[in-house]
DNA sequence: AAAAGGCTCCGAAACGTTTCGGGAGCGCAT
DNA sequence: ATGCGCTCCCGAAACGTTTCGGAGCCTTTT
């Protein structure tokens, strides 16, 4: 509970240069910042970040607001995003918060509130769409923030992406090459721009090809094992016209499939071909999957670093070109791909 | 971005009278708080609380912390009370916000740190162990908070608890007078409160009627559904020596349990008896069992309302005797429950 | 007629920090 | 001597709100 003033009658100086020699600011003796330094330690200084905040414009606080929406809850996906991003802002002495907001109606005046009363200086943005509302609303009352994927256009706000337009051509790529012709995506849910992206990628290796964009060979859903299983079973339902290889959006989804290919009597990959994106969640590991899985890999615990960076650089004024970044994907072959069957 | 002076400048008042007008003071005119409160409108005035927060020492911010563990999250149910929380808070025109703490041997540093960074007026505290360092800690510094549950001894904060004691109690009651003798309860993680009070409950009701406390039949673990399956299998190891009924400490294990028994060639209630603690959550509905399964009954849904109400009542000085409660459960007597096999 | 009390209202101080503008002291070149 | 630049420091204002102590006025009581 000591303050500045604490400090400075104890040392003999102004308050303003007690402030300046623990926010090494240039014009103070090297000397005194030490002095200063070491008696904010003994006096159990905390910096009162409320009178921080209101003089200066800035809290130390950046925050992510999300809705009360199930789906996101259903794989314990939102912990490893709020702790992951929790501890990154830890370490470079900011507080990550989470807000709830009631309904996705209201996420736009919860963001409005939370601005307004002023007590964040930037946001987290997770889980966007391919237009969302939100980056709009943010980039035009000027308040930093930093995206978790893209939007579609161009993206002249901070973000980490991966490039899931790449990996899901190269998933269709792959298969392609291996003489398959009748291939299946399962992916997550519409108009998110990752799933989008995924479309798109996976459209472009079929045109490469001379292929027939084929509708019913992309499906959407929640990335649960449930949706990956009712989709096999469905694609499956006339024999005949089954596809010979699936791309799965994530590692549930691939469990589905291999679930509902073995009930179907298919054999991974004899009959038909699996390629999933992963991302190396604790929860569900690859190596669990029999025949091996082939996979495309980025870890969804990279992003967390340079989201925080991003944010923080963000709040400072740093330059948009060196606030985003495209991630890198690992294409790893295993066993359950192999030739198209005649 | 309205401030007070804008107001007050519009309406040719002082900022003081602006500020009592807009939080209820009781000495201004009637007319006039009208008046302030219409032009607050239409300025679209948001108090600041960040000075606000300076000026009383109130932020209208609570929040909870947690830590990075991987037992909540399991079954999504911190998303619930994250939710549920911020929801009741976000009526009262709080903010409720999440923090992450790094480790398990962090939490009480990261208190301290948001305490003394003055940024919040009060705490939610879930999950307590029978013996809690958060609680004492806490009530030592005289911060405000509120816990859902208790510590064992006597509880003198604000609390919501539902009566853990007494449905185990009254389960085992239940159980006895339907002619059982060898009954096992398969409880949550050792040292938590409630679970501790389930097992004093539990063992009450035995030494009521003369049941020896056979150690064997009390178990402890995560409460999931593998951990029902788990130890129902390795009560049944030597089958002369199973139990005939089973408590269980919530839905998911009781899932286990019948899958067990199921496995086992063991009929729900002819063979085994079982009754559990139901919360209520959405994921799981107590109508997906067959047989119908006998459970205690008290949503977890119900406390949000409650805790926030306590926790607003800590931090306005309300007397401790309106900031306690101990919920009611209902006995919901279905079919997996029958006499004692002879 | 004076005192007392109840309504409304206001000015000023306070919360703890950052930051703006300046100023003292010193050495050095003009 | 003057001017300049550098280093280190300080007072005071500012951020937006709440709150303390009173002040003016009107009505009622003594």
């Amino acid at each position: 509970m000591a303050t500045l003033k604490d400090i400075s009658r104890h040392l003999n100086l102004s308050v303003t240069q007690v402030s300046r020699a623990l926010n090494d600011h240039s014009d103070v003796n090297e000397d005194t910042r030490r002095r200063v330094k070491e008696a904010a330690k003994i006096l159990k200084y905390q910096p009162n970040i409320t009178a921080r905040k209101l003089a200066s414009g800035r809290s130390g606080m950046v925050g992510l607001v999300m809705t009360h929406d199930p789906y996101l809850g259903a794989d314990g996906m939102w912990l490893e995003i709020v702790s992951g991003l929790s501890t990154q802002f830890s370490g470079r002495s900011m507080q990550f918060v989470l807000h709830v907001a009631q309904a996705s109606d209201s996420i736009l005046p919860t963001y409005q509130k939370l601005i307004s009363a002023g007590s964040l200086d930037g946001f987290v943005l997770v889980e966007p769409y391919a237009h969302d509302l939100r980056t709009e609303f943010l980039a035009a009352l000027q308040v930093p923030f930093v995206v978790h994927g893209r939007t579609s256009g161009r993206a002249n706000y901070p973000y980490y992406d991966i490039d899931n337009y790449g990996l899901a051509r190269d998933s269709a790529r792959h298969l392609i090459a291996q003489g398959h012709r009748r291939i299946a995506m399962i992916n997550g849910l519409e108009h998110r721009s990752y799933v989008e992206a995924r479309n798109d990628g996976f459209r472009a290796a079929l045109r490469e090809s001379g292929l027939p964009p084929e509708a019913s060979m992309i499906r959407h859903g929640v990335m649960t094992a449930a949706t990956g299983l009712v989709n096999t079973v469905q694609m499956f339902a006339d024999p005949g016209r089954g596809p010979t290889a699936i791309i799965c959006a994530n590692l549930l989804i691939a469990q589905g499939v291999y679930q509902a290919l073995e009930s179907l009597g298919l054999q991974v990959p004899h009959d038909v071909s699996v390629i999933a994106h992963d991302d190396a969640l604790i929860g569900l590991r690859d190596s669990a999957f029999f025949p091996a899985l082939t996979v495309t890999r980025s870890p969804l615990r990279d992003s967390w670093e340079p989201l925080a960076e991003f944010l923080t650089g963000a709040i400072e004024g740093k330059p948009l070109a060196e606030l985003q970044k495209i991630a890198q994907y690992e294409f790893i072959l295993r066993g359950s791909v192999g030739p198209a069957r005649a």
